[in-house]
RNA sequence: GGAGGGGUGGCUGAGUGGCCGAAAGCGCUGGUCUUGAAAACCAGAGUCGGGGCAACUCGACCGUGGGUUCGACUCCCACCCCCUCCGCCA
């Protein structure tokens, strides 16, 4: 969300900056509401002093032992007149928070500007893709052929887009939650969290998955609750109206969590395999940082995503989102892409986002200052990685000619000294 | 789910219709004193929004949202959260 006061100053400006990004957004109709409610605030705060002092003076005159009717009746008649302007402010104010809440980020001025994908800028790329004397399987043939795969099943206890995990493919998929949570911990300073897999309609509304995109989350029928789509939501809403002191920052989580999406309107892309599910494994990084600060923590946190890959071995670029391929919410995106074999091409694997105060506004999350000044601080988050598009990767890429997968070196204490799935 | 108790400033905690943005204590900031510190004493300090170059000024905020009233921290209704006991449960 921006600033009240950017939305009733500078409404042009945001709107074209904001482009095609927010091609939906009526922006008369914001400009006409922010008026409008501008206009009736002054009206009832001023109504509101007379009343005041009208109140004043009739308990004045009563403990004089004075008559106080007339001014009771001249009081009744603002308070009714308060009443009236207060209702059409409560409209107009709903009416600028409904637009507002949906209006997305301002690019950084560092950001590409492009309509999508294709507008995305290769930063880095890391390893060599390796050369295999065979044609690559895709890691559902891999898996399933392992015996640790099974979608078949997973069809049947849930439906379209679930995986079930068993034996080596289970215990892989431990072992890369393990190893993530414990890099992030040890070697990059984020403190470890189990939070809620629920939450509510604050917190989703706190990191910009609603109002707007209610149609992508699971919801409970008889609660008001959503599953989460991704660990953000839970760590960024950990500090919600909340003010924290200027020392305490940067502020780094790191959590596991399985994340729910209903991918509607994504049919027909990624059917088969692990790449797009209901539900995902996911490590997630989330940094609270000083606004000044806020970009070089997007570096590092970015690196802190990389370290895994890298001691995974697995290739991967880095791609600087451009403005048409930003999500909501975000001021400036780095996505992690590994190499996938089978497709012959990077897919995503991370992406990490700086939010600048955007969320931080919504969620009403503050610092002070060293000299008592309260302020927005900067959120930040990414994948620390993707659990189950590390698994795909780690599949993809040390498969054998054999059919066996070989396990990355970083793995095998968490593999119980497991070097290479086979057969059996 | 049932019964009862409770949500007030950084914390503890008073306030049961007007003189309450809110006592008192603790903590905090500045000062006096002291070689320094402590103690003591004095002074100061909430958050958000509007107006103003500024000094300043106006409004809102005592869990949340409604209602009653000239006037609500105080009365009424609904909801949320916390605590205790019962029930159920991993």
């Amino acid at each position: 969300m921006h600033d009240q006061r950017l939305l009733r100053e500078n409404l042009d400006m945001l709107k074209a900056q904001l482009g095609a990004r927010a091609a939906d957004v009526p922006w008369e109709g914001v400009r006409t509401l922010v008026q409008e409610r501008s206009r009736l605030m002054v009206q009832v705060e001023e109504l509101r002093h007379q009343l005041k002092k009208g109140s004043e003076e009739v308990g004045r005159l009563k403990r004089e032992k004075q008559p106080a009717d007339e001014t009771m009746a001249r009081m009744k008649a603002v308070g009714d007149r308060i009443k009236e302007i207060e209702e059409r402010l409560r409209l107009a104010d709903d009416g600028v928070q409904q637009v507002a809440l949906r209006i997305p980020n301002l690019p950084h001025q560092s950001v590409p500007a492009g309509p999508d994908a294709t507008a995305n800028v290769e930063m880095r790329t890391w390893g060599t893709t390796p050369a295999l004397a065979f044609t690559p399987k895709p890691h559902w043939e891999i898996g399933e052929a392992l015996g640790i795969l099974d979608f078949e099943r997973a069809a049947r206890i849930a439906g379209a887009r679930f995986a079930v995990l068993t034996g080596l493919g289970a215990r892989l998929e431990r072992a890369l939650i393990n190893y993530m949570l414990d890099l992030h911990t040890s070697r990059h300073g984020y403190r470890e969290v189990l939070p809620p897999f629920m939450v509510n309609r604050d917190a989703m509304t706190g990191t910009g998955q609603l109002p707007k995109f209610e149609e992508d989350l699971f919801k409970l029928r008889d609660d008001d609750y959503f599953l989460i789509p991704t660990a953000e939501v839970p760590l960024t809403n950990l500090h919600r109206e909340e003010v924290v002191t200027e020392a305490q920052l940067p502020i780094k989580y790191t959590a596991y969590t399985p994340c729910f999406r209903r991918e509607a309107g994504s049919y027909g892309k990624d059917t088969r395999g692990l790449i797009r599910q209901h539900q995902f494994n996911k490590v997630e990084l989330v940094a609270f940082s000083k606004p000044e600060d806020s970009y070089e923590e997007l570096e590092r946190l970015t690196a802190a995503a990389e370290a895994v890959l890298q001691g995974l071995g697995l290739p991967y670029r880095v791609m600087a989102l451009c403005s048409g391929d930003m999500g909501f919410s975000a001021a400036k995106t780095y996505d992690l892409e590994v190499w996938l074999p089978s497709q012959n091409t990077f897919r995503e694997i991370s992406s990490c986002s700086n939010f600048e105060a955007f969320q931080a506004r919504r969620a009403g999350i503050r610092f002070r200052r060293a000299d008592g000044k309260n302020e927005f601080l900067h959120t930040l988050n990414g994948s620390g990685l993707a659990v189950g598009r590390t698994l795909v990767a780690i599949l993809e890429n040390g498969q054998q000619a054999d059919g066996s997968v070989v396990i990355p070196e970083a793995l095998k204490p968490y593999m119980g000294g497991v070097e290479r799935i086979g057969k059996g």
